[in-house]
DNA sequence: AATTTATTGTCTAATTATTAGACAATAAGT
DNA sequence: ACTTATTGTCTAATAATTAGACAATAAATT
């Protein structure tokens, strides 16, 4: 059994993912579950290989767990405390991968997954339906978590998260990101919805019309005939 | 003779400072030169202690060169291409501290140091009359640059100075940091110098003034006689 | 087939923010 | 007393944002 083979990964350095998804008006995060006797909830991560860049590395993560090669991710911080150690690892030796204990946990040379790490934060957007999400070696199951109700992570993976959503919300405008995470297609409504989704606000529909469209970026398509009494709405596609 | 213990430190991974400081219209950079045959310009930079924040690693780098302790300095980005690899070093092996060549350069278990490595970007705002630039144990000088004159830079560090040029200027009016670049008192022309410094255009003088004290941040002192033959300027201080 | 309902797309007015122009105040030189 | 260069601030012009209004319309209801 090799789970890592320390010899190809860069020591004391991880990559831990925050993905985004959204649903229905809400910004959800994909959490996978880990296998242990206790449910622990980690973010997605991985190492880095001593020969592999950090965005390949994080792309590479990403894949794994979601299926998806072309994705939108973006390096937002690093988590570099000095108490960044799993405990959650270390105090459940005997269960992680299964039943090993401390001695061969060592015989494997797997005593380098015990020290303090330091933890390079990606954040990911992408589009909920194209996802099919993969558990990992260890987990148990992956699910997607509203972001304003997640459940308690290990380590600082709650702040991680955190921290990316400020990071999100400052980026949105700016570098007009936020389209990654719809379909293809899409209302005008629904654009508006995601927004509130990401901002946790109302915006007035007239103006959040008028500032979308003045970006420029959206093509209009044919309308879209949902069966409910009222006008079409516009499909849109973002373009560019 | 121990230079760097590995030990300590955490492997391939670096920390890389860019030390902004202001005078006389110009924003500039510290930038020690090495001590090799052919003259070698790279940022200040240094290692992680296994059992050290990566904060606390960047604050101590920046007080071992500058001689300041409660420095500014914000994370700003990683830089971790896989062929980041210190091939000066490497073409030097002989030069580097004391002619050491490549045996002893083994024997002295310093081999860690040729491996490809991470580095975390941190760049620090110094009031540059408060600091004392310090030489490293390598290096044959060390001097303030106009960032828009910089030398060739090993590696990608002139890349990493123009990444963070770019984070200071997106952070320099949401978070009020600029003023750390000033010394205790200034005048507005100096302040409105330093942002036409740092954005590299013109700002107009009136509507300048008017934004800089709606921000409500400056208290302002008593006049500033020059000398010179028109009205004298009041003397400002940044307060909070 | 006319009427009602819920929503969409867009227009305009009101408000606020930004930019440009102007000018009095003033420290020291002539 | 007059001149010069610069500073501090005011106001008008312009641009951007926000709030209010209303016609258009897809389907259900009468």
């Amino acid at each position: 059994m090799k789970l890592f083979d320390e010899k190809n990964f860069i020591h004391q350095l991880s990559i831990d993912c925050v993905i985004f998804g959204y649903k229905a008006g809400e910004l959800k995060v994909l959490i996978p579950k880990i296998l242990l006797k206790k449910p622990l909830y980690s973010l997605p991560g991985g190492f880095i290989y001593v020969d592999e860049s950090i965005d390949k590395a994080a792309l590479r993560i990403l894949e794994e767990r979601t299926g998806i090669n072309d994705i939108y991710l973006e390096q937002y911080y690093v988590f570099g405390n000095e108490n960044r150690i799993n405990n959650d690892l270390l105090n459940n030796l005997e269960e992680f991968s299964q039943q090993m204990n401390q001695l061969e946990f060592e015989e494997n040379g797997l005593n380098w997954l015990t020290n303090r790490f330091v933890s390079i934060g990606y954040y990911a957007l992408v589009d909920i339906n194209k996802v099919n999400p993969k558990m990992g070696e260890m987990d148990e199951s992956v699910d997607w978590y509203n972001v304003k109700s997640l459940p308690k992570l290990i380590m600082d993976h709650n702040e991680m998260v955190e921290k990316a959503l400020e990071t999100l919300r400052r980026n949105l405008d700016e570098k007009l990101i936020g389209f990654n995470l719809l379909p293809e297609t899409f209302t005008m409504r629904e654009v508006q919805e995601l927004y509130e989704a990401i901002y946790d606000k109302p915006f007035a529909r007239n103006n959040f019309q008028k500032k979308i469209l003045d970006l420029d970026v959206l093509e209009r398509l044919e309308k879209k005939f949902t069966g409910a009494a009222n006008k079409a709405p516009y499909l849109y596609r973002f373009r560019r």
